[in-house]
DNA sequence: TCCACCCTATTTGTTTGACAAATTTCTACC
DNA sequence: GGTAGAAATTTGTCAAACAAATAGGGTGGA
């Protein structure tokens, strides 16, 4: 019959486009997909299927979404295994934790404490394991300029992403991007305080601390750092009362 | 008027059905749409939208995928807002970090070092924090005596994701439930090793110091029983080559 | 009265076939 | 040889229907 290629195996799925993303997705994790390979055309997928071009398609929207394909249209394009690098989860993640924060199913106050949970332990590992190649960018950022000219949060973000590959820590970096990430959504949405000049200044005592390979003392200096951070943003993110959602959106929802 | 309401505002998604994703997000953002809510039927959510209706279901498959709606068939069906409780996210993690492990864009010590970093700030927020609630939960799972009878994982899990809820943060509970759970599902995919007793009397030891309100003693109990589970899992799963891939796995991808 | 069964209504799930839009490649013309 | 336009390829969207699942009501029997 050479279709229904999928509808062998497992029972769980009940549903065809269920069927068609572990499907896919097994392909991948045992690697007869390999990242940057490309699918047949969605109409050609149906026919070797044997399910109907909708299905198929509902199928690689979710992994789209799910960032494990990515598709364009043309000759060149098609559908293709997107390199599986956390990116992806991470901003997923940011998403997640931005809608739960609405939701006020997690609050501002969790959120630091999470990212000085995550942060700290990420600034020990990275005195420990720092190569010249880290410092030399380290280095770079905190002798950037840039700390007047934009957002002050340019420099901010990449130095504390640095710091988390310099860990060699890549779940913690994850983390770490999606909360920061969040917390740079949010103070773009609000006023961003001036706080350029401590920032920059702590920032050098981190990296000096790195640089010596100082566990203690990277750790004790990023706690300060963020702790810092957080009172300046505490006060400049408006408390959300517990519903405010009775605000006017011009809704059209009947 | 009554269509087109989709085509409003921004030009970032081009695409129609990322389109209406965004505007079903924005609508539970802004409170329009609360969790629990039920949808139009798609036929006529796809009316009101002016578009197709396999183009409004690519959009609610994606959202589904994303865990933020659920649908089921029937009168009493349709598409729902699901309550956003963060465990979707967790569950969306758990599969990416697997995904992230088979593909060794993880390694296990990576992971290992994640957990701990996480868990052992929880448990130490667990001592500060904890109620008299969380005590009588705790209690109850260490005089279990399912230690013996099952996998040794379920008093495990609930032991930590106990005290991970008595520590009120629940970002880091999220965190901390993804890993134990994909290291959970690595434990059962290869033996699970034997490590019950020792778990259970390492348990009691964190229990004692959360119940003292001693936060360093829980977290260098904590520190301690991480440490140790580490041992005996490092050794039962084993390594991956870099090309283990080439098994025959009835393949049909022509 | 009560219960089992079927029948119907509602909603998602799936199929078919077509056309539109985007994008690259090929081709003809200058 | 270069450039503009036509053709080919692939995803994006549409339309109308049928299939499957499920809940509720109605009917008949005990």
């Amino acid at each position: 019959m050479a279709k229904g290629s999928v509808s062998d195996g497992a029972r769980k799925p009940r549903k065809t486009y269920e069927q068609i993303i572990t499907h896919i997705r097994e392909a991948i994790s045992s690697g007869k997909l390999h990242p940057g390979d490309r699918l047949p055309p969605e109409v050609d997928l149906a026919r070797s299927l044997g399910v109907s071009r909708p299905t198929v398609r509902e199928a690689l929207k979710v992994l789209e979404a799910l960032n494990v394909l990515e598709s364009s249209t043309g000759p060149t394009g098609g559908t293709f295994v997107k390199p599986l690098d956390g990116a992806g989860v991470a901003d997923y993640l940011m998403d997640s934790i931005s809608l739960l924060l609405d939701v006020q199913e997690l609050t501002l106050e969790e959120l630091w404490t999470a990212r000085g949970a995550i942060e700290v332990p990420l600034a020990g590992m990275a005195a420990l394991k720092r190569t010249e190649q880290d410092l030399a960018v380290l280095r770079g950022i905190i002798e950037s300029d840039e700390y007047r000219d934009f957002h002050a949060y340019f420099p901010d973000i990449t130095f504390h992403t640095t710091i988390a590959e310099a860990s060699r820590n890549r779940l913690l970096s994850l983390f770490m991007l999606s909360i920061h990430t969040t917390i740079k959504a949010l103070a773009e949405r609000y006023v961003l305080p001036e706080a350029k000049q401590v920032s920059q200044d702590q920032h050098r005592l981190i990296y000096e601390a790195i640089l010596d390979q100082d566990e203690a003392l990277a750790r004790r200096h990023m706690k300060e750092h963020l702790q810092m951070a957080y009172e300046v943003y505490r006060e400049a993110v408006p408390k959300k009362d517990t519903d405010e959602a009775t605000k006017e959106v011009s809704g059209d929802n009947a």
